[in-house]
Order: structure tokens, then C-alpha cells, then sequence
DNA sequence: GCCCACCATGAGAGCGCTCTCATTTGCAAA
DNA sequence: TTTGCAAATGAGAGCGCTCTCATGGTGGGC
């Protein structure tokens, strides 16, 4: 086992002192160029790293920020939501030379153990929260214990932590209008779960939406398929009676629960009934037939949700920062696109 | 701002020593159960959590993993690979108090600026590699740089890495005898990139079935999907001239594809055509028809990676570890089960 | 040619913990 | 009670870094 390469030995290898390699490992200034020089190429020939531990106790700053996905969110793990996500966060804290570290909660034991690790400035630097529970606990928490932090989608209207969301009401709006435009006028919708910002918000979306073209929103034309395929197929059975010439449903999973049941009941898509998703997961491109979706970045979400992160724990928790991303309506063929 | 919480704090109002302070917080002997639970009293009611970059710097170790995934593995992000494999590694890294730290690598660069930071032992205490290329060049900077590692999915022969995997080859073995059994004769394969050992792997379980059950292996039957939807779809095309009577899908994913193009030739399965896939995705209990497949352990897969590279950290890299873990037949409707 | 200002560098303290080793304490046996 | 010994506790050094402040050197202005 070799010793451990430290400031110290480099310092001595260049013929300076600890606190010159020091200077010129974070880029201060006050180093002449010559010196700057011969310290980076001792660096560069040992290949020496500074000790990670050892700065963040001096310096007082982790350089670590961690994602945290709760519980409740398990469950939306077969789509490509969180990776995604993850990969936009990841990308960033590249980009910003620190590191990500994930927490997924899988119980509420698990939850009170790591608490602490996650609240507690000796741990992390930030904490980007991706619940979809609004009122999720560990927001006052983090509130309380004033560690900085944003959430994926929006908190409760009392909060006033940051958040980064996708206009979700937007998009939905955006679908409907474009099924109106196509002429549909028994536009049906199946709802995410309610209790979850985004199947709200594209519920007010689609409402919105029917109102200002002049349409009336039919109870009976609202079904709820709580994010699951399965219940969005059975929704779209009970839909049927009730005759809509369009459906808007609030995500692609469900889509493809909707597509089955109307492809087993022999209805044509989308001559007799419009079928538009929300999320454009990669399969939509392919799915019988290809789906007309609601596309989100989510990948940008989590980058901007990472310098967003960084701005407030270089510059202070106040103001809160507020983000909301568009959407974008992405055409295929279950539309009933006239091709104007 | 408050002051910050130290044992020397705690010590002080429980009225015993630092020391003390840390042989109780870190579980250690020789501390009188009286003192012990005064200490633990004063901990309790003022929150104090020990300061992780001190207590690394300290002991020297980290208490945190990475998980590593390559740039050549992105594509793979559509399936629930990665976020089982996730799962399964952050339930450990929990049940274990360390943390685990995530890097995607997004291009080559990154790939060099975040090198030192997964090679150094001031950094991480050991990484696990969930890479798809066998010859990952990380491998060969982790063993020069001694840090302990070890692999999802199996490294080059050569290597004398520690890994885990799944039995790819076992499962498609078992998933081609279940056709073999079901009286089919001329059985098809769409296999996966044959650059990455599951793709390989998964090619040669199939031919051991069929030479196994006297069967010959038919090349014309074997078409490469590159574990893509719409390449399966059109694999799927180019063999139908040859009039398979199944076929081995190497992955859901393209399994998909493969039923859409029976679906749009009117081919009915399973009478006309059987299909097999791999995976077990979440979609293929509710795909039309419900897929047959193998099914593979991966969170648990990501779990055990966890347990065995904490082995190997505490007990030394040698000698390798290695585990191969087994798959399971799901059968649906897609097989043409007799219902023996 | 001298002084002063300023830039480059080094010395030293300290971040909060662990760990070794010395010291004290408590208790049993004599 | 005294002695001896093991168990409990404390003192102190040090982990590798940052950051402040002192010091030394250099050049410009007069």
C-alpha cells in the first residue's frame, strides 16, 4: 500500500508549499503563471486527487447533493419517468463537478433512518425532492432544518418552497384544443390519479380547454384510470356508452389500456374515436397505431432542477425559485389528423 | 446560524469526554450502560448528527459506493432495467448506512473528467459497474487502481473481476424447451447485440435447447434485433418465408415489435405462431396477447451487488466473487400452452 | 537610489472526528 | 482495610485540507 499522495508531497515535489498546491488546485489567483506550471505537471505526473473528506471539513461544503424519491412514487416506475429525471440531474451535477446521490425510500422505516442523512448539512449540500405527494412530510423538515431544496412539481399553494414543474395544465389544454380543432366534439378524458398534481392539473387542462371552444364538460365523459393501464382499459369499456368521438388521457400507459380496448372492440383508430396521450414514452413512436402524445422534458426538468438547487446554496433560500417548463404536441396517427 | 453540534459539545452536557461521546455513537465496547444511555439521552434531545466528512477524514472510509453506468448503455434507458437494478442497489446501500452515489456517463469527456473521482479511494469506497461492454476500459483502471469493484454482468474471460449476472443462457434454454415442448419444431430466434454478453449469452441457450431436444439449428431462423423494437418488427418480416412455427424473442422490448408484425400480417399467436420474450417488462402481462417470457432477479440482482462489493471491501478484493443467478419461465398466452 | 505598495508565498491554526495509549476508577480477593 | 487488575474513561495526536494573516520580494514613482 502506497502512502497516500497529499498537498504536503506535492508541495514539497515542486519546491513550494502546501498552501500554493492549494491555490492551485481550486484556480485562485495569486500564483504566478511559472509556478502554476510546475505544480500542474507535478499533479499531472503523480496523478494526484485531492482527499474529498479532508476538503469538505475544511471548507465546509460537501459538494453533494442528493435526489430523493419517496415511497409513494415506486410504483410509477415502469415508465421512463425517473430515468429520465436522473439522468438529467446526473448530467448536471457533471457538468457542476459535484455528486449525486440517490435515496429511494422503500418503507416507512427506512424513511426515519434516513431522515437524517438527508436533512443534516454534515451530509449534503441540497436536496432535490421528487415526490408526488404534495404535502410530503419531508418538505417541512427540510424547511425546518433550512437545508436548501427544490421539488419536482409544485408543493402546496401555502408552501413557498422552489419547485421545478412541467405545465402540465398547458399540455392537457393543448391536446383537447387540438382534438376540437379536428372536429370532435364528444371529447372524453381519462384522468390521472387526483391526488397527484400532474392528474390534476391535466384534468383542468382538458376542462379548460372544452369551455373556452364552447364545448360542455360532461361528467360522464370523465373516467378516472389512476395512472394504471389496466384502469384505464376498463375505463375506456365504461366510456363507451356514453359514445365520445375522442378520448384525451392523461398518460401513455394509459393510452396503450385505451388502444387495446378499442382495438378488441373493433373501433377504428382514429376514425371513430381520437386517442391522445400524455408523456411520449419511446414506445408511443411504435405503439398500433403510433400514439399522438403530450411530450415533457423531463430531462430538462432535472438539469435545471440541479443548477437551480446550486443557485439557492450559493445565494440563500430567499426568494424561492419558481420554474414551469413548457410542453409539446407531438402529431402521429391517433388523432385524426386532417392534415389541414 | 447556530453553532454546530460536535462531540466535544456533547460530551460536555452529558459530562464525559469526546471519546466517550464517540464510543457510544459508533456502538463501540467499553462504555458503562449508565454513561451510555446519558449519552444517548443528550443525543437524542438535541439532534446532533456526526459530521460524515469528519468522521471520513478520521477513519478513512468513505461509507459511500457508486454505482457507475457508461455512456454505451443510454439506449437501454426505455426499459425497467436501470431502475430495478437502482432499486434494488439503494435498498441495500440503506439497509447497510452507506450512501450510494450515481454517475451516467453521457460522452467521453465526462468520462474523463469523472474518472478520478470513481478511481480514488478519497472519493468512494468501492463502485459498482453496470456496464453492457465487457471490455469496459473502467475495468482496467479499477483493478490497477486497487479500488474494490465489482460488475453487473460478466467481464471479459480473461478478467479476474468480481461480478454478478443473470443466467441469460439458462433462461433462454429454458424458454426455447418450453416450445420444444409445446411441439414446435421450427423455432426462430431474434437475438440482441451480440457485443454484449446477455445478447450472446441469451443466442446460446437457444441453440443448446434445440441441439439438446434433436433439433437442428437452422440459420435462416436466426435474425439479429439488436435488441430494437422496430429492427425485431422487421426481423420478424424477413422471417416469416421461412414459416417458423416460433419464435425466441431475446428481449420484450422487441417482443412487441414482433407481435405488432403478426398482428399486421394477420398471423394469429400462438396457434399460427408462438412467441417467448425476456424480461418480464411490466407491459407484458397486459401486451396483446399477454406475453410469455423469462423472468430475471434484477433488483435483487442489484442488492446482492451491494452485499458482495461490501465484502469485498471489508475482506479484500481476493479472491474474485462471482455469482450467477437464475431466471424464471413465465408462461401467458403468447406460447400456446396445452395446459398439460 | 530610496521608499512604499502590492503581489506572491508560507506558516499555522483549525475543521470534527477516530484511535491509541495513559490514567483513573471500581471491585474482588486477600 | 489493602492490594491488584480489569474495565472505563480521558488526553492527545493526527487525518488532509482551507483560509487567514504575516512575511518576503519586486517594481514603480519620486
Amino acid at each position: 500500500m502506497t502512502e497516500r499522495l497529499t498537498l504536503e508531497i506535492i508541495g514539497e515535489l515542486a519546491g513550494v508549499s502546501r498552501a500554493t498546491v492549494s491555490r492551485v488546485v481550486n484556480d485562485s489567483p495569486g500564483v504566478r503563471d511559472e509556478v502554476r506550471e510546475r505544480v500542474l505537471a507535478v499533479i499531472q505526473e503523480t496523478g494526484y486527487q485531492p482527499h474529498s473528506a479532508a476538503r469538505s471539513l475544511a471548507s465546509n461544503r460537501m459538494d453533494l447533493i442528493s435526489l430523493v424519491i419517496p415511497t409513494s412514487t415506486q410504483s410509477l416506475f415502469t415508465d421512463p419517468y425517473f430515468p429520465r429525471l436522473i439522468q438529467g440531474v446526473t448530467q448536471s451535477c457533471n457538468e457542476n463537478n459535484i455528486t449525486m446521490s440517490l435515496f429511494m425510500l422503500h418503507s416507512e422505516d427506512e424513511e426515519e433512518r434516513l431522515y437524517p442523512r438527508v436533512l443534516n448539512r454534515g451530509y449534503v449540500d441540497g436536496v432535490i425532492l421528487a415526490s408526488f405527494d404534495r404535502a410530503d412530510p419531508l418538505v417541512a423538515r427540510l424547511e425546518q432544518n433550512k437545508m436548501p431544496f427544490i421539488m419536482i412539481g409544485r408543493p402546496e399553494e401555502s408552501s413557498n418552497a422552489s419547485y421545478i414543474d412541467v405545465n402540465n395544465e398547458a399540455g392537457a389544454y393543448a391536446a383537447v384544443t387540438h382534438l376540437v380543432r379536428q372536429g370532435k366534439t364528444r371529447i372524453a378524458t381519462i384522468t390521472g390519479r387526483q391526488d397527484i398534481s400532474s392528474g390534476k392539473d391535466r384534468l383542468a387542462g382538458y376542462k379548460r380547454a372544452l369551455i373556452e371552444r364552447g364545448l360542455s364538460v360532461d361528467e360522464n365523459l370523465i373516467v378516472n384510470g389512476r395512472f394504471n393501464e389496466l384502469e384505464a382499459y376498463n375505463a375506456m369499456l365504461k366510456l363507451l356508452p356514453h359514445q365520445p368521438d375522442a378520448v384525451f388521457v392523461a398518460s401513455d400507459g394509459m393510452a396503450y389500456g385505451v388502444l387495446r380496448a378499442l382495438r378488441q372492440a373493433n373501433i377504428s383508430v382514429p376514425d371513430e374515436i381520437a386517442v391522445v396521450g400524455f408523456d411520449d414514452l419511446p414506445s408511443s413512436a411504435t405503439s398500433d397505431p403510433p400514439l399522438t402524445t403530450i411530450r415533457q422534458p423531463i430531462r430538462r426538468m432535472g438539469a435545471m432542477a440541479v443548477d437551480m438547487l446550486l443557485d439557492i446554496i450559493n445565494e440563500g433560500i430567499d426568494p424561492p425559485r419558481r420554474v414551469v417548463l413548457p410542453t409539446e404536441l407531438i402529431v402521429r396517427q391517433t388523432c385524426g389528423t386532417l392534415n389541414l
